[in-house]
DNA sequence: AAAGATTAGGGGGTTTCCCCCCATTATATT
DNA sequence: AATATAATGGGGGGAAACCCCCTAATCTTT
């Protein structure tokens, strides 16, 4: 009996590609494809339609991978995902290994790679690449992210915005004042120096999608 | 006697996954692959090498796909290129065609669309899909980056960094107020406020990548 | 040769940003 | 009860950014 597998990925010549890649594998068979994380989930109200493992991209529409991967632990405990995807940001590995992801590749791994991540998840329960495991050992802690009061990450999106501070505390429902309070203790505690960097922060921190 | 494909993508899982979907096709047959233009261009001085058609990504490490396609366009005329990206903004687009792309497929695009676009380019010359003919025909002049001049996007490059005025002079070596001069003409032009549209401006347009 | 565009530079003024200082509430924590 | 620590608000000064209006040299075009 081979394991059935669901790849979930928004570029269809991808999905397919990557899918024909597993069908070849010799334990493992394609199910079906997915163009986002909706798509998925409506498949899976229909018990038939329950691999034993979903290879998830993280960027889509509608509905992305971390959301998607949530919602699955939620309501599909048994059911393993794991992640594949071009972001290499620690941030969003992170989020995603949060949100219940069994491990996390990147799409320049090896066909030999993915075939071995498909076994040891569904086998053991999880496999994490070297990248990966650094970073949830290392960067646990010390991510800068993680300090980030919800107003001052409401701030900062704003701020990635062609509108002044004026503006922004008026959107904020706050004085003028209060917003320049929480770009200076961002400023404080990102080491930057000017909005600019702000703006650059977001960007690689993956806070705003442009 | 098939055609030969060399598929080049940074990300090698991908690349893997299209040789294996483009080997599969009846036509076809996958030389090699490669992991930027730069591994292109020098397994290409071997002229056993040289292939019937280039799928080639855009985004790529060393050297990407548009300078890529500039220098075998130059030095190998008969050579093929047939973009395959997830970019779809109409300046990458364009630019990639000019550098001399007879084609440009999206990442989502069905297995028959690659196989039809891949054989119309060897045996007609050229591939559009409805998409790239649009942006070919509409958006060629009202294509505002277009007016930007050389020193311009370089002052951009320069602007969506911490860097203040009096410094990005300097590196440009000219005045500060010939800086000032870049910046309020680009503002006239692209109609933004300040400084923050401006990065928003080059990140939406692919003027850099942060 | 005259007109226009391009590139480089400058004067001066207003607005916004940046960075110190500080005070007042809550709300936890110890 | 005392003490952090958010979250909120404020004053003031200096620097940077913004935005006009202007000049001059070098090209291109007509």
């Amino acid at each position: 009996m081979k394991y059935s597998v669901v790849v979930v990925d928004d570029h269809y010549l991808l999905s397919q590609a990557i899918g024909g890649m597993v069908q070849g594998f010799e334990k493992f068979d394609v199910l079906y494809l997915c163009k986002n994380g909706q798509e998925l989930l409506d498949k899976l109200k229909e018990p038939n339609n329950i691999p034993d493992i979903v290879l998830m991209d993280i960027k889509m529409p509608i509905l992305n991978g971390i959301e998607t991967t949530e919602i699955i632990n939620r309501e599909y405990p048994n059911l393993k995902v794991l992640a594949l995807s071009i972001e290499e940001d620690e941030y969003t590995i992170l989020k995603m290994l949060r949100a219940g992801a069994r491990g996390y590749l990147l799409k320049d791994t090896k066909k030999e790679i993915l075939e071995e991540a498909l076994t040891k998840v569904i086998e053991e329960g999880s496999y994490y690449t070297n990248n990966v495991s650094k970073i949830l050992t290392g960067s646990l802690e010390n991510d800068v992210r993680t300090e980030i009061k919800d107003r001052e990450l409401e701030f900062i999106k704003l701020a990635c915005t062609e509108m002044n501070y004026r503006e922004i505390a008026d959107i904020m429902c706050c004085s003028y004042k209060t917003v320049e309070g929480y770009r200076d203790s961002l400023y404080r505690k990102l080491g930057i120096k000017n909005r600019i960097g702000l703006v650059l922060f977001a960007i690689h921190h993956n806070l705003f999608t442009p």
